[in-house]
Order: C-alpha cells, then structure tokens, then sequence
DNA sequence: TTTCATCAGTTAAACGTTTAACTATCGTTC
DNA sequence: GAACGATAGTTAAACGTTTAACTGATGAAA
C-alpha cells in the first residue's frame, strides 16, 4: 500500500509538502499541490490514520459500552451518539457487554488499549470496575443511563422519579383511578427505588392511603409479568390501573390479561416503561414512559467532549427528564395517523428486510 | 501515558525484554520476568496498540457496516460478529450508513484509512461503491446479506427463493389453501424477484394456477401493508391466505385486518418474513421465516478471515436457507411455553430497562 | 548596496512499538 | 583447555506520519 513516501517520491516533492497540502496546515503553491493531488490519485494513497494516531498522540476514535445493543434503547444510543461523534470527525468503536462485569473489564482493558480518547460506557449491572487501576486517572470517561457512585466520572441519566409520578398522577388525575398499582423490577434495584418514590409520591399528592398489596416485584422477566397479573387478581380485588416499569413484563402482563379475558384499557388501564417503536402498534396502542435516546446521547458525547478538551467534571450528575406518551392503554382516546407520520419512515427503513 | 520504555527503565531492562515478556515471544528469565511484570504494575503501563499497529502492520480490527443497527437482524448480526471476533482476537469497528451510498462511501474510506484488517459491508440499497479505486485490489470484503454483482467480492445471503417457496408451500399444503396471495416489497428489487419465484414455483408445483391480482406491491412500508388489505378486499374476493414478505408491511396489514374485523388465522392465515423476538407475543404469534443471523455473522467473519489469510474468495456466494417457524397466524397449532424458553432470558435481558 | 521580512519548501526527529541480528556468558564435549 | 552450542539478554532500525526548525530565494525598504 503507496505510502506518504511513495506520493512525494512521484511527485518530486518532500513528505513534508505532502502532508501539508493533505492537512491544508500551510500554504502550497498551486502547481505543487497539483503535482501532490495528481500523484496522490495514481499511487492509490490512502492516509495511514494509524502513523497520523501515534504521531499526534490521539485516535479520534471515542468507545462506547453498552449491555445490550439489541435493546431498542442502546441500539438508538448508538445511533445518535456516531452521527454526533462522526460530525465532530470521531469514530466510535462499539462493545457489547452483555451485562457481564468481566467481559466489561476486559472491554475497557481493549479500548484504552486502542487508545481511545475517551469512554462512554453503561455500567454492567453488577459492574466491578475498579475506583482506581484500571482506568487512568483524569481519563475522559461517561457513564450513560446507569451511574455508579464512588467515581469521579459524571454521568447522565434519566428522572425515574419524575416519569413515575407523572405517570401515575396521570391515571388518578386524568382517569379517576383510585386504586393503582405499580410493577417493579427488584425492589431493592436503584431504578426500581426512583420509580417507586415517583410512585408513592404520586399517591401521597392526591391523597389516596398506599398499599402494599398493590406493589409487585416482577423481577423484569416475562414471567414475572404474567404472575403479576395471577397475583393481583388472588388478591381478590383487581386494581383499576396499573404501572408497569419494564417492557418484558409488560408484554407479560399483557399476554396474562388476554389468556384472561381482562380487556384494556376497560377493565384495566395500563401505563408501561420504555416507549418503543413497537407501542403504537400494539393492541392496545401502548401508553408509555419515552426515554430521551436523542438528549442521552447528546448530553453524553458532550461531557465526554468537554472532558477531551481538558474540562474536570467530578461525579457531576446529569438528569434527563422523561415524556409519557399516552395513547389507548391507559384510556386515552389517540388516533394512529400512521399516513402522516414518522413510522413509516422508521419501519420503512429500519424493518425492511 | 507510561510507555514500554519506562517500563524498560524501572525494570533496569532493555524494551525489547518487556516486549518479550508482554508478548511471551521469547523465554525471559523468572527473576527478570518477575522484575517486569512489577515494573508493568507500579507505572500502570497500558500496551499502546497503536504503536503495535503501525510497527506489525495489522491492526487486529474489522471494520463493519450496516444500513441499519436498529434492525433487529443487524443488531443481531453485529452482536455475533463482536463475539466471533473477540473471540478471534479482533475488535470490529461499526458504521451504521442509513442505506445512504453517499455516507456508506465516507464509511468506507473512514475505515480503510483507519487501516481495519477487514470489511464486512452490508451494502446499501442503492450502493454506489465503485468498482475500483475506493477499496484496494485485493483487500479483504465480505458483502453481507445482499449481494451486489460485478464486484470480485464474496457474499453471504440467505436463500429467499427457498424460504418463500416453503413459506407458500405450508400454506397450500397443510392449510389446505387454494388462494394465496403475496406482499411484496417491489416488484423489479432482486430480493423481491427471487421470493415472488419462490412463491410461483409452490403453486406450480402444487398445480395452482398462477394469479397477479394477488402479488401486491408493499413497498416494504406501513401503509403499504394497509392498502394490501384494503386491495385484497376491493378485488371482490379475498384470499384465504398470504405470505407477506416484510416486517413493516406485516404490521400494517394485521393492523388493518383487525381494524376491519377480519380475524386471523380464522378467517385468513398469515406468514411473515423476518422472525423477530416480538413473533411470538403478537396476537395471533406470528409464524414467520427466521434468518440464520448466527450463521450469517460466523459466516461472513469466517470469509474474511480467510482472506486476511490469504486465501482469494472471487465473487463467491455462499446461501444460507432459512427456517420457517410456524405459530398460529397460519393455523398452525403452537403453544407458548415461555417460561421454559428463552424467550423470558432474551426478554430478560435485552428488554429490561 | 545592504538589510531584513516574507514566502515556499525541506530536513530530520519523534511518536511507541517489534524483531532480526547481535553479544556475552556459561556449560559441554573432546 | 579449545571449540562450540545453547541461553538470555541487548541493540538499533523500522513502521508512516507530523511538525518545529531550518534554508534559500525573492523583493522591498532604508
């Protein structure tokens, strides 16, 4: 392959000029730049951003972890946070970590091994990356969607309390629903707790009595959504609406309630986490909590730009807000307007083959 | 950054010692050895492979792009291609090109100035890659998925005239359907042409005579899955039966058919391309012809790595057929079982937040 | 005519590795 | 004790760039 050596062997120059005029970092006449371009068509050159990368110290590349890149909300992450890094004329080299501490341990040891210019990662769920040792001090790092503390790496995030009581303040104030329930996670879960304090907040504003009994651990699985639904309904009364934080559960839940013969929204208005593409066209349309993937991604590429550029950030927190988007499931009245809108445009593309 | 050479220094060794007991290239001593890898610790030297690169001339990267990575197929493909390669010692570097040939050309330069090893190209719709010039003679490619004639590039694809001919084949078989009909993307698109024969050659041989008023045009959108349903229904008759070849189009054309009060499978039985995770959960769950994603990431890294070797591929195709899983949309007797699947892990996992 | 700034290009060191070629030491063997 | 092979480490060039420092030519000002 022609190197820088090559083109100014042809063209009868120093690579010195032809790394200038590549660079456009001084002026060159216009008969040698010529002569440059012309021997940089016939040799085939292409640039060696490797040479470039050890020369200048710097990669242009950024790494990005993530769990599960076949999550909707990653896959979109991923998305938004290469267009944003390619305008700024970044690379982002991707891992998939599958939520397993070790295999994010050693994703990291590979990036800064590549030397990446700075890291944005979703912290595995049991994550055990060292406080120290692992990743060089000062080195530009984000955690995105999840944080963990003790780090001096700042994060963003999004309000769980904020969207829980929103969503649950809107089945009681919009629907007049007295009795609803929540499905969490794992209780003892960081998110699970937000959403429940959204929850009881929720409650305590509009003065209906907690209860326990309506309170669900579903353990995020499918399963879990379908024995919430035989829980409830042992309990011997069904609540009239329900909050469900998690998309598998609520598939679950949903699943359960048909093979019932509960109808939704009219025997049971439901509210579900992580809005999809997938929502509108559920039977019902999903009401759902919407996760800002733009802003996340955004914010994160920013504080992780700030940080390349020299800035401190400490463990500075940044919270996103969430919208609800209601539609059927909650007995909203919404019409599809598919003609009109933009999923056709995201099926069209993204689900075509 | 430590470098090697401080590393060499504290360890009162020269670098090409460390080297040698980084790589275990050459037996070092215990007692040196030992002096090293204490060295290693108390400076955090972090290997630079970027460095490495540039001196071995490889970069131990592939490069690969896609049109788009919230497809489920590709977020699929990606996730196995990741594993393959790590496993394999290689990093993959992703590119999403939004089946845009303009970015997908950017994409590629990007890649190849980044000096990737590889590339794994899902060519976009209407690729524009040119023939020679952009990608050197002789680099190691592997197209994915779609094949793009006239290239000396080889392919892995999935086998759409077989997977349409046994889609359509079930229905006339085992359903007893004498009308089936077809929704396909367009019309003159190759993966279009290779499933309307498909389609064709099961009702010749199930001696059906051939009819157009029931090969549809979708465009691979929403709405063009409705319009199919209010098409069927228009030309008077309307079929027992269709295979309908798109995710997007599927959608819409369920989403009609309930709005209109038609009832699958009783009244029409349906069958789908592109088996996703959602399948099984959609009332009625979906039978659909699955994709060999697993098969088509080993495949396609597994060709490029014998190129990287050095072995020439040509413009070899490599067709993988396709499983069709058949659920109740077509009539088929299917239970869930979802707690002893894997469904509930994949649910578990990917969808939990 | 001298001085000196500007211009357009060149020289060569440096980035952090790898690795072929080399060296010094120590046993063996005859 | 000479010759030699094996062992364990070192030396230094090379990979393909960038870029500070340098050079030589040109022309304008004093």
């Amino acid at each position: 392959m022609a190197t820088i050596k090559d083109v100014a062997n042809r063209a009868e120059v120093s690579t010195a000029t032809v790394s200038h005029v590549i660079n456009k970092t001084k002026f060159v006449s216009q008969e040698v730049r010529d002569k440059v371009l012309n021997a940089i068509e016939e040799t085939g050159y292409i640039p060696n951003n490797i040479a470039r990368s050890l020369k200048v110290n710097q990669t242009k590349t950024i790494g990005l972890i993530v769990a599960y890149i076949e999550n909707p909300i990653y896959s979109g992450v991923f998305r938004e946070i290469e267009k944003y890094a390619r305008n700024h004329g970044y690379s982002v080299l991707i891992c998939n970590s599958n939520d397993d501490p070790d295999i994010e341990e050693e994703q990291i040891q590979l990036l800064l091994t590549n030397r990446v210019d700075g890291l944005i990662i979703v912290p595995s769920k049991n994550s055990k990356i060292p406080k120290k040792g692992l990743i060089p001090e000062g080195f530009p790092v984000c955690f995105l969607n999840r944080q963990l503390s003790g780090y001096s790496v700042p994060s963003v995030v999004i309000e769980n309390k904020q969207a829980s009581y929103e969503a649950v303040n809107h089945l009681i104030q919009k629907h007049n629903q007295k009795e609803v329930g929540i499905i969490l996670g794992e209780r003892h879960n960081q998110l699970s707790k937000e959403r429940h304090e959204g929850y009881r907040l929720a409650l305590l504003e509009n003065s209906i009595e907690y209860n326990d009994d309506l309170v669900i651990e579903g353990y995020s699985t499918f399963q879990g959504g379908v024995s919430a639904v035989r829980d409830l309904a042992s309990e011997g009364y069904f609540p009239d609406s329900v909050f469900i934080t998690g998309t598998t559960m609520m598939l679950g839940f949903m699943f359960e309630l048909k093979k019932m013969g509960i109808s939704c929204p009219a025997d049971i208005s439901i509210i579900g986490f992580s809005d999809t593409n997938m929502s509108p066209l559920m039977d019902p349309p999903l009401s759902a909590v919407a996760q800002p993937i733009n802003k996340l991604a955004e914010r994160s590429v920013e504080l992780l730009f700030e940080q390349i550029d020299g800035a401190k950030k400490g463990d500075l927190v940044e919270v996103l807000s969430c919208k609800v988007n209601y539609r059927m499931s909650c007995g909203c009245h919404w019409e599809p307007k598919f003609s009109q809108s933009n999923y056709d445009k995201f099926y069209e593309s993204v689900y075509s083959e």
